[in-house]
DNA sequence: GTCTATATACAGATAGAC
DNA sequence: GTCTATCTGTATATAGAC
């Protein structure tokens, strides 16, 4: 791996961690073994080092994601298989933890692959329970984007207690209870 | 109010705006229009204060939520209520947010009042859906904590999807995809 | 209790040599 | 492409006068 490529990665990993108000320059650097004139070579700053790890991250959890969504089984088998999927939620969702940084928030390029994940995912969530719904499986009532919104804030939020409460039961109980919530779309 | 209490006023709102690490000592007495002096005479360091600041912030959650969960009404009612009830969603939780700060999280004094602000939560919805079951009005088989878990969790990544899209629309529509969800628990 | 002065470290970059 | 030197500002205090 090349020196830009150890950046990129060097800077996913400490923004998943400590977040970007909380990654120096300085400590990815360190991390990827690279000096400052190696990095301020191929980026023209933090930001755009950040952009570009970010980017990447976001391209690796709409694949892990559409693995599970685009596989086999029923709309409920699917979304169900989504919630179940095994994440380290101590160490916090690599995408949704940066929606509490201001500075990120405020960086229309900064937020954009945040906003674009989530947007995939809503839409891609929405699809498999209006298919659910045409297909009969799943009742007509409930509004697909809402509930593809509920599914995806119950998985966020869940990463919220867990690190608040110091420890991975709680996100499992709240996937849990969304798991028990979403069985009742059933017709 | 006195320099103290307008020290922990300006770190309550600093804290919620921009988090601890991103919230100096600094800030924090340019908006309490107090010196480092008096900063330093009230409270040992940065970590004191904002210990202070998020306990008060901590019971103020606490008493909101309670207005609401305490209310009239049955047990779907109350938990719609909360649900429904008015959030600044772009502000993010004042508390919540504190979840992805990888420096509160490691230290047990700061995280405290975080991780009870939930628990507390967690505990009293958790009566009311099974107090909701044992008057018949829920549904018997959906877990009481379970549920109480994904309620949490909705709101707390309804403030993820608000943040990271730039719109309130995005809590309004993961909640309205909760009170759907929620409803189904009626027997 | 509050003030000003001082201190050490780090953040985030720029400059120019190699 | 990468290195080292340098720079300005901020973070988080401590010290001692008033």
């Amino acid at each position: 791996m090349n020196a830009r490529e150890r950046l990129v990665a060097s800077a996913q990993d400490l923004l998943w961690e400590r977040g970007y108000g909380g990654t120096s320059p300085k400590a990815i650097q360190e991390r990827a073994g690279a000096g400052q004139g190696s990095m301020y070579h191929h980026f023209a700053g933090k930001a755009e080092l950040a952009v570009a790890a970010l980017t990447r991250t976001a391209e690796a959890e709409r694949e892990r994601a559409e693995a599970v969504l685009g596989g086999d089984g029923g709309a409920l088998e699917r979304i169900t298989a989504y919630l179940r999927r095994e994440r380290p939620a101590l160490r916090g969702c690599p995408i949704g933890r940066h929606a509490a940084d201001p500075d990120l928030v405020a960086d229309p390029a900064l937020r954009a692959p945040i906003e674009e994940t989530f947007a995939w995912l809503r839409g891609r969530l929405a699809a498999l329970v209006a298919s659910g719904q045409r297909d009969g499986e799943l009742r007509e009532g409930p509004d697909p984007d809402a509930i593809a919104a509920a599914v995806v804030a119950i998985v966020q939020g869940g990463y919220v207690l867990a690190r608040a409460s110091g420890s991975q039961r709680s996100f499992d109980e709240a996937i849990e209870g969304a798991v028990q919530l979403v069985a009742a779309l059933a017709r």
